[in-house]
RNA sequence: GGUCCCAUCGACUAACGGUUAGGUCACCAGCCUUUCACGCUGGCAGUAGGGGUUCGAAUCCCCUUGGGAUCACCA
């Protein structure tokens, strides 16, 4: 059988960086087994629908480049891919519970509900009493067609058998078994003719010809009434798959409060998609643990559910800051450059010579983690008026250091070629006539030039600074500074 | 609190009964050097505790402890 896998965001608003981990391990395995990957958005509560959530979603899903097969954009043979058009298939298949038992009517008010919950002495038991509340089993059959016909509000339950084990095998966990003594009469359709949930996803995961059912931990309580609702429509289960969570430094479920969370941030802040999604695959996987770099290629090739960790995984970014300058380090030069030129527009710099920009993105690119930081780390290959450190100052300047300078300038003044190799040449020979080691030398120039102890090497920033914009500046900071 | 899940260095993880418990990040030291980085070399650091099973346990079983998830007309 093909496999079929789905990624099923509900619409409330970011893409989480644990959504994107769940999509990319659906996509990985669906990929290495030939299979397809569908995109379901669930928006059955209407209440907290946010606007153009499903735009962001997916734009997002896209950038990290988890492709799918099928999905509300694109369509598909098992469509509609959003639930809240699926309406009618849901009611009838609640229909077809209601008849055969295992789903019943309830026509308590929320108030009531929560009166319920109120009278009983455990504040942590809050299972809907089948047998005191006002349903169609206390009500009677007549009562309630006649509730029915009057258009009362009603939702339907479904109708947990008492003290029978739930088992399920999980491909990450094993066994799992749950009593149905711990299992509420969930409700399956609210009073808005809307379903919950549990019904929707166990329906369309069935319509759809969902195999395997990969999504996270926090989802494993509530499998037993999936479980249930298979068994009641006489359907087999798919394959389940509960992924660890991914935490907060304290441990706790990675949320907003200790930072971002959402795919989109890390996006922004100039993370390159590859370094991304690696750093994410291998949270709570790995192949070998031999290295920790790996194309998505090989991650498919590679991916086994059943190597899935159990255990959750802080999400600590200090690692992506290091895989990301791996990353950074190996892209080429014009693509450096591409994205340097954008990050100079935003600072107003201009950068037609786009064969400069790639020289010096590239100079750059071990020394930042985002080629973002660029224009501020070495603003003086774009303005002239960068900022000259104070103690660089102190260290390097005085009228020893000028007037070894001084014949320097002189002869650079004279170059023809104001290349790497002549500046290091010439360079390297006034060091040794003048009985100087090339760092006394080295610091004022990067001092007069840079305004900054630490840059790329002097004679390669020398060269893509120019020639004339060197010796103008030597100029002008001898009769700034003097001595 | 009930239920369920989980437990290897600070973090991410490898070792699917036999290893001096390995790698990566971070941290520390040294080397390289034209500063800063990169790179290279080395170091620090872990099987939560207790019982079993076994010739042999990080690995299998049980208990304890600890952590987490979940308990809505939210997903």
């Amino acid at each position: 059988m093909k496999v079929r896998v789905r990624f099923a965001p509900s619409p409330t608003g970011y893409l989480h960086v644990g959504g994107l981990r769940t999509a990319l391990y659906n996509y990985l395995f669906a990929r290495k087994y030939g299979g397809a990957m569908i995109l379901r958005i669930e928006d059955t509560d209407r209440t907290r629908l946010v606007e153009n959530a499903t735009e962001m979603l997916i734009d997002s899903l896209k950038w990290a480049g988890v492709e799918y097969d099928e999905g509300p954009d694109i369509g598909g043979d098992f469509g509609p891919y959003v639930q809240s058009e699926r309406l009618a298939i849901y009611q009838k298949y609640v229909a077809e519970l209601i008849g055969s038992g295992h789903a019943y009517y309830a026509f308590d008010t929320q108030d009531e509900i929560a009166a319920m919950r109120e009278s009983k002495t455990d504040s942590f038991d809050t299972k809907y009493d089948r047998k005191v509340m006002k349903n169609q089993f206390t009500l009677g059959p007549e009562k309630t067609q006649e509730l029915l016909a009057n258009g009362a509000e009603y939702v339907v339950r479904l109708n947990v058998p008492e003290n029978h084990e739930v088992r399920f095998q999980d491909l990450i966990r094993g066994d799992v078994s749950v009593n149905t003594n711990d299992i509420d009469d969930q409700i399956l359709l609210k009073s808005d003719g809307f379903p919950t949930y549990h019904l929707a996803n166990v329906v369309d995961d069935y319509t759809m010809g969902i195999t395997h059912v990969i999504r996270g931990e926090e989802w494993l309580p509530s499998t037993p009434k999936h479980v249930l609702l298979y068994e009641f429509f006489g359907w087999l289960t798919p394959q389940f798959a509960h992924l660890p969570l991914l935490l907060n430094h304290d441990k706790s479920k990675l949320s907003k409060r200790q930072g971002s969370v959402a795919v989109e941030d890390f996006r922004e802040k100039g993370y390159l998609r590859d370094a991304f999604v690696n750093f994410i695959a291998l949270l709570g996987w790995n192949p070998t643990a031999d290295r920790e770099i790996y194309e998505i290629e090989e991650l498919i090739g590679l991916f086994n559910l059943e190597k899935v960790n159990k255990g959750g995984a802080v999400f600590d970014t200090a690692k992506l800051d290091w895989m990301q300058q791996q990353y950074l380090k190996d892209l080429p030069a014009e693509s450096l450059g591409t994205m340097l030129e954008s990050e100079l527009a935003k600072h107003g710099y201009n950068s037609k010579d786009s064969t400069k920009t790639a020289a010096i993105a590239h100079l750059f690119r071990e020394r930042v983690i985002f080629v973002s930081e660029i224009p501020t780390f070495a603003s003086y290959m774009f303005v002239d008026d960068y900022p000259i450190d104070s103690e660089y100052l102190a260290k390097h300047w005085n009228s020893d250091t000028r007037n070894l300078i001084l014949p320097l300038i002189e002869i650079y003044r004279n170059l023809d070629s104001f290349s790497h190799d002549e500046i290091a040449a010439v360079t390297k020979e006034y060091s040794k006539s003048s009985n100087k080691k090339m760092g006394e030398i080295i610091h004022p120039l990067r001092l007069i030039l840079t305004g900054k102890p630490n840059g790329a090497g002097m004679f390669d920033t020398m060269q893509l600074i120019g020639k004339e914009k060197c010796i103008r500046r030597f100029d002008d900071f001898i009769s700034k500074y003097g001595v």
